[in-house]
DNA sequence: CCTATAATAAGAATGATTCTCATTATTGCA
DNA sequence: TGCAATAATGAGAATCATTCTTATTATAGG
C-alpha cells in the first residue's frame, strides 16, 4: 500500500462529491486548502494556513474549513492550545491517533497497532450500545512534552 | 471498593496539601468547588456550576478552576462545545473516558476494561518512547449522539 | 492586634471565531 | 455565447468565552 489511502487525482473526486451531497460547490479556494493539508502531514492552524498561502483571506479560510468540515473532508482537532488544528479525514488519509505535545501544542499523528485497535473498536463498540449512544468516531490523545520542548 | 477512589475527608486533606505545593490557599471559594464537582458525578461547564451556586463571581470560578488545574486536583475538557467542562483529577475519581454527545455537548464518563487498559497503555509507553515524548496522560473520547438527541 | 500578603469580584480587555453584506464568480439555460 | 439566478468571496464588524486589572476584603503569622 502507498503513502496514503486514497491517491491524490481522486482526492479532487472525492472532495467534489462530499461536497455536491451537501450541495456545495468545489472552489477554488477549497481545492487549495485541501492541497495544503495535503502537504501539510501533520495538523495545522488557521495562521499556519494563511502563512503558506498569502492569497487566501482569513474570513474565507474559517468558512471553508467549516464547510470541508461539514462535508467530512476535514476533521477540526481541539486541544488546550489556542488555536484548533485541522487536518484530512481519515477516509482520506488513514485511522490514527495525535501525540499532542502541551507547550508548544504540535500534534503529530500516530498508529495504534492492527490487534489492539481492533480490541478497543470492539469494547467501544459494547460500551456505546450500553449508553444507548450511536457512535460516530473515537479519538485517543497522548499528552506530554516533545523532545524540543523538555530542554 | 467504594463509589470513589479517595474518600470525601480525604480530599480535603489532599486538596490542601496540592495547593500548598504550589503556594495556594485552600480557601472557601476553591473548597465549594471542589464540593460542585464532587456531586456533579460528570464533567460541568463553567455556566452550570454558577448556576449551582448563585453566590460564586464568575471571574473567581475561572481563576480557581485554573488554579485547582495547576495543583491537579481538577481537569479542564476541551470538546467541540463552546463551553470547556471541569471534573475532578484521575486520582480523586479515577482513571476513565469520556463518551462524548455532539448534538448536545453532555458528557459523561465510561471505563475499559483493566485488560485492554492496560495493553492500551503499554502501547502508548512504546510508542511515546519512538516519538521522544515524555508522557503526562493519555485521554479516550467517544463522539456520538446520546439516546435523547437521537430522536 | 497588626501588618504583609493573598484572594476576591466587578467590570474591562483580549482574541479566536463567526457573521454581515457588498462584490465577484459560477452555473444552467436560452 | 450571453444572461439571469444563485453561490462564493473577502473585508471588516460583531460575538462571546476567557483572561486581565484593580480596588477591596480576607487570611496568616508574628
Amino acid at each position: 500500500m502507498d503513502m496514503s489511502t486514497v491517491s491524490e487525482i481522486d482526492i479532487d473526486q472525492l472532495a467534489a462529491s462530499q461536497l455536491k451531497s451537501i450541495k456545495q460547490r468545489y472552489t477554488k479556494n477549497r481545492r487549495q486548502l485541501i492541497a495544503i493539508l495535503l502537504e501539510a502531514t501533520k495538523p495545522i492552524t488557521i495562521n499556519q494556513i494563511l502563512e503558506s498561502d498569502s492569497e487566501l483571506a482569513q474570513s474565507s479560510v474559517y468558512r471553508n474549513l467549516a464547510i470541508l468540515e461539514q462535508a467530512g473532508l476535514v476533521v477540526r482537532i481541539i486541544t488546550n492550545d489556542d488555536h484548533a488544528h485541522y487536518e484530512l479525514a481519515e477516509h482520506i488519509l488513514d485511522h490514527h491517533h495525535h501525540i499532542i505535545c502541551s507547550p508548544c501544542g504540535e500534534i503529530l499523528d500516530f498508529h495504534l497497532s492492527a490487534k489492539i485497535e481492533k480490541a478497543l473498536e470492539s469494547s467501544l463498540k459494547k460500551i456505546a450500545d450500553d449508553f444507548g449512544f450511536s457512535i460516530d468516531r473515537h479519538r485517543l490523545d497522548l499528552l506530554g512534552t516533545c523532545g524540543d520542548c523538555i530542554e
